[in-house]
DNA sequence: GTGAAAGCGCTAACAA
DNA sequence: TTGTTAGCGCTTTCAC
C-alpha cells in the first residue's frame, strides 16, 4: 500500500494524500475526512525510507551502553529510554562490551542509519571522533563521563564528593586505618573515587598507607582476591571499594578468612546495586542517581534535537548527587536503618 | 557526499559507481580501483534511505524486551545481540516493560523501520498479531514462550520438568512437606513450574498441601510476604519459588521469624540469577540457558531472514534444558558443592 | 564495460 | 484548495 493507491481510491493526487499527512489544515475538510477515512481502512503507513530521504529526520536516538548485564548501566538506559519513548523516539541500544572497536564500528552505524542523536555512556571515544558524529549533525550527549571534558553536553555524578563523604563516614564509626579497593573500570569514575579517598582521609587527617590501596577487576572475583591479599599481615579496619561487587567478593573474603564483617573489618561499597541489602551483612553504599542520569541525559539530548538553536549555545555540564545508604556493613554505632 | 558527486571526481557515471559498490565485479579494474580510491579517501558511505528504497532489507532487527533491569532478560538480549553483531546486523531493543499495549506501539514502530526481523522475548502479543508481522514480510521468532504455539518459530525451556527434578531433590533431600510460591509473571512459566511441582509430588508420592501453594508477585517483597503467611501455623519444611528473587524474600522472611535456612526451612529457587551464590546461605536453584536461548533463538531468526526457503518450511520448536545448581539453601546432606 | 534514464515512495515548490 | 512535477540518493534495466 503506498501513497499512490491511495491517491487513486480517494480520486485527488499524491500530493493532496502528502498534505493530509503533514499539514492537514492546508486541506478541505470534506477532502481531507475523505482522505483521511481511506487511510485509516487501509492502514496505510508512508514508506519509511522515502520519509527519511525527504526529512532526513528518524524519530530515532542511539544509546551507547558499555554492557547491557550491569543492571547500574541499564538504570541509566532505562531513564533514557523512557524519556525517549515518552517523546515518541525509538531508542537503538548498542552493547558496545566495553570494547572501543566495537563501540566506533556502533557509533558508524548509527550515523549511517541517521539518528537524531547519540547518547554515550561512559564512553571510550577520542574527542576528536565525537566531532566527526556531530559534523553529521547528529547531537551528542555525555552520561557517566567523569573526564574533564570541556565544551560538551554532559550529565555526570560527583564520585569524589561522594567517596570523600564515605571516608568521613567511616572514620566517624572509629575506624583509623582504612583501605580501597578500586576497580580499574570505569576508569575515571575509580579515579575520581580513589582521589575523594585519598581527599578524605586528608579531611580527616588519617595517615594513607599505601599498601592498603590496590587496582583490581572490577568484579566479585576481584574483590575477593584483592582483599584475601590485605588479609595477610595487619589488615585496616574498614575496607572502602570503588563498586558494590568489588565489596561483596571483599565481604566473602573476609568472612573466608573466618574474620567478621563489620566487627573485624568494616565494609563500604559504591553504587548501591540491588543486592546490596541483601547480603549479609546488608552493605553501606553510595547511591548513585543512575536512573536519574539517564533521565536528565536524555532531556539535554532531546533539547538539543528539537531546538536547533541550542546547539549554538554553551554546552551544558549537569552534575548529579549521590546519597549515602549506611547499612550493617560499615559498623555504623547506632544501627538507624538507612540514611538518606 | 553523494553518488554523484564521487561520479563526477571519477570521470564516471553514478551507475558505475553504484556498480563498484555493488557488484564490483562487473566492472573494469582500472576503473574500479580508481572509483574505490575515492570512496575511501572521501569516506564516502551510500545513503542509508536510499538505499532502503530499491532494496528493502535494513541489516536491522528488533528484540522486544519484558523489562531491561531484569538481568535474565538481558542475558538472552545479550545471546541475541552477540549473534547479530557477528553476522553484520544491528539490534533494536525495545523495553516493553511489561505492557501489552506498549509492546506493540514497539512492534509497530518496527514494522515502520523496516526491520527485517523481530524477536519477541516471553510476549504478550495475541497470536493474530504476530500473524500480521509475518505479513509485512517480517520473519518472527519467540524466544522463552511456554505457551504452546504452533506454526511458530520458538526457542523455550523446560520449566515443567526442571520444576519436577528440583522436587525430586527436595524429597531427595527428606523433605516431605513442600511448599510452592509461584510468581504471577512470567505466566505461561510459572504455570509450568507449578505444574511440574505437582507433578514432581505426584512422583514422588507426597501429598500436596494446598495451603502450601500461593501465588503472589514475582519480585523480593512477594516472596517475604508468601513466606510470611506460609509461617503461621505449620510451615512446611521445604519451599521452592518459581523464580530467585521469590526465595530471597522468602529466606529474609524465614530469618526474620527466628527460624533457619536450611536447618528449619529449606529454601530452593528458580532462575539462578548472579547473586543466588551470593546470599546467605547460598541458594539451591534451577539454571536456564539464557544466554543460549538469546544464541538460539538469533540463529533461527537468521536462518529464516537469510534463506527464504526456510519460511516455507515446518517451524522449528527449540527446547533447551535446565541445569541444577545445588547449594547450601536446601540442606543437601553432603555439601557437594555445584552439581552440573 | 559503461551511460542514460526509469523508478523506489515520498515531500514541497510552483502553477493553476 | 488542488494538481503537476522536480527532486531526495540510490539501483538497475536497457542500450550502446
Amino acid at each position: 500500500m503506498n501513497i499512490k493507491q491511495i491517491a487513486k481510491a480517494a480520486g485527488v493526487s499524491v500530493a493532496t494524500v502528502s498534505r493530509v499527512l503533514n499539514h492537514p489544515e492546508s486541506v478541505a475538510p470534506k477532502t481531507r475526512d475523505k482522505i483521511q477515512k481511506i487511510i485509516e481502512e487501509t492502514e496505510y503507513k508512508p514508506n519509511w525510507f522515502a520519509q527519511g530521504l525527504n526529512f532526513n529526520k528518524t524519530r530515532t536516538i542511539g544509546l551507547v551502553i558499555p554492557h547491557i548485564l550491569n543492571t547500574m548501566y541499564m538504570e541509566i538506559a532505562k531513564g533514557v529510554e523512557d524519556v525517549a519513548q515518552q517523546k515518541g523516539y525509538i531508542t537503538f541500544m548498542c552493547n558496545v562490551k566495553k570494547d572501543p572497536k566495537l563501540e566506533k564500528n556502533y557509533v558508524e552505524e548509527l550515523i549511517l542509519r541517521r539518528v537524531d542523536g547519540i547518547i554515550l555512556m561512559f564512553s571510550a571515544l577520542e574527542d576528536k571522533y565525537i566531532n566527526e558524529i556531530e559534523q553529521h549533525g547528529i547531537s551528542v550527549v555525555l552520561v557517566g563521563e567523569n573526564k574533564d571534558v570541556e565544551g560538551r553536553n554532559t550529565v555526570k555524578v560527583d564520585c569524589r564528593l561522594a567517596a570523600m563523604t564515605m571516608v568521613g563516614h567511616l572514620s566517624g564509626n572509629g575506624h583509623k586505618s582504612i583501605g580501597m579497593l578500586y576497580g580499574n573500570d570505569p576508569e575515571q569514575e575509580s579515579r575520581d573515587i580513589l582521589q575523594g579517598y585519598r581527599d578524605g582521609m586528608r579531611a580527616k587527617k588519617l595517615k594513607v598507607n599505601e599498601d592498603y590501596i590496590m587496582e583490581l577487576d572490577n568484579t566479585i572475583e576481584g574483590g575477593y582476591l584483592g582483599a584475601k591479599k590485605l588479609l595477610v599481615g595487619q589488615p585496616p579496619k574498614a575496607i572502602f571499594t570503588s563498586s558494590d561487587p568489588i565489596a561483596y567478593g571483599a565481604i566473602d573474603a573476609i568472612k573466608d578468612s573466618g574474620l567478621r564483617v563489620p566487627e573485624d573489618i568494616a565494609v563500604a561499597g559504591f553504587g548501591n546495586s540491588r543486592m546490596s541489602n541483601l547480603i549479609e551483612p546488608k552493605l553501606t553504599t553510595v547511591e548513585l542517581p543512575f536512573h536519574k542520569m539517564g533521565v536528565y541525559g536524555a532531556r539535554l539530548l532531546f533539547d538539543l534535537i528539537e531546538d536547533d538553536e541550542k546547539n549554538e549555545e554553551e554546552p551544558r555540564q549537569i552534575t548529579l548527587q549521590t546519597k549515602m545508604r549506611i547499612r550493617k556493613s560499615c559498623g555504623h554505632k547506632e544501627r538507624i536503618g538507612e540514611m538518606f
